[in-house]
DNA sequence: AGCACA
C-alpha cells in the first residue's frame, strides 16, 4: 500500500511540513485546507523535537480521510511537499467519542482532569482561526458537501476553485474583491442560470490553495460560511 | 526522519 500499509484510519498523519510555520497557523492552514475533503473534527500539531513538521488531521469519516491521503499526497505546502499517510492511531477525540476503552489509556486516566483543564483552556484559543473563521469542530465550512459528488469523488489539486453556499445575492465584484488580494488571482466566473455557485481562476494550484486555505469558510452573511473546493477538469 | 492528543 502506498499508505504504509497503515490501514485507513479517520485519521491522517501529514509530515515533511515546513518547521518554520507557527503552530497556529499551521493548524489553521491545514484546517482550511483540508477541510474541502470532509468536516475536520481535531487538528493536532506539537513543535517538540520529535513531534515539530508533523500534525495530525482528524475526519469525521474514514472516506474524507483516504481522498486527503491520495489527493493531496505530496502537494507544495508552505514550500515542502506533503508527505501524508493513514495514522497509526486512533486519535483521542475518536475514542472518547466512541466510548472505546484503550487498556494502554490507562495511565494517563489519573492526568485526566488536569490535561481537561488545559486542553479546554487551549482550545479556546488554539482551534479559532483568526479571523471569525470556522473554528468549530461542528458546522463548518464543509458541510455544504451535501452528498453532491457522490462522496468519494472529491477533486484533485487544480488552479480553479469551485465556491459554494454564497448568498444568492453575490456579486462577481463581490468575489473579486476578496480573490483578487491572493496572489495569482485570474477572474471570477458566475452562472446566472446557477444562483450561490461561483469558479474563480488562478495562475496555478499552489496559488490557488493559499486562496482557498485564507478564505474558506468566510461569511459573506452569518448563515453562508463559503465551501471552496478544487473544480473539477 | 520523526505517530500525539499540554
Amino acid at each position: 500500500m502506498l499508505t504504509g500499509d497503515i490501514p485507513p484510519n479517520q485519521t491522517i498523519y501529514v509530515k515533511n511540513l515546513n518547521e518554520k510555520v507557527k503552530k497556529e497557523e499551521l493548524k489553521r492552514s491545514l484546517y482550511c485546507l483540508f477541510s474541502q475533503y470532509g468536516r475536520i473534527l481535531d487538528v493536532v500539531a506539537l513543535k517538540t523535537a520529535k513531534l515539530r513538521g508533523q500534525a495530525w488531521v482528524v475526519f469525521s469519516e474514514v472516506t474524507a480521510a483516504s481522498n486527503a491521503v491520495r489527493q493531496m499526497q505530496g502537494f507544495p505546502f508552505y514550500d515542502k511537499p506533503m508527505r501524508i499517510q493513514y495514522a497509526k492511531t486512533m486519535s483521542d477525540c475518536i475514542t472518547e467519542a466512541e466510548g472505546v476503552y484503550d487498556p494502554n489509556a490507562k495511565k494517563k486516566k489519573k492526568n485526566e482532569e488536569k490535561a481537561e483543564r488545559k486542553r479546554r483552556a487551549e482550545e479556546s484559543q488554539q482551534s479559532a482561526p483568526a479571523n471569525g473563521k470556522p473554528a468549530e469542530s461542528n458546522g463548518g465550512p464543509t458541510s455544504f458537501r451535501h452528498g453532491n459528488q457522490g462522496a468519494q469523488e472529491t477533486a484533485p489539486p487544480n488552479n480553479i476553485l469551485f465556491i459554494q453556499n454564497l448568498p444568492h445575492e453575490t456579486t462577481s465584484m463581490m468575489l473579486q474583491v476578496l480573490f483578487q488580494q491572493y496572489p495569482g488571482f485570474r477572474e471570477v466566473r458566475m452562472i446566472e442560470a446557477k444562483p450561490g455557485i461561483a469558479f474563480v481562476e488562478f495562475e496555478d494550484d499552489v496559488q490557488s490553495s493559499m486562496a482557498m486555505q485564507a478564505l474558506q469558510g468566510f461569511k459573506i452573511t452569518p448563515q453562508n460560511p463559503m465551501a471552496v473546493t478544487y473544480a473539477k477538469k
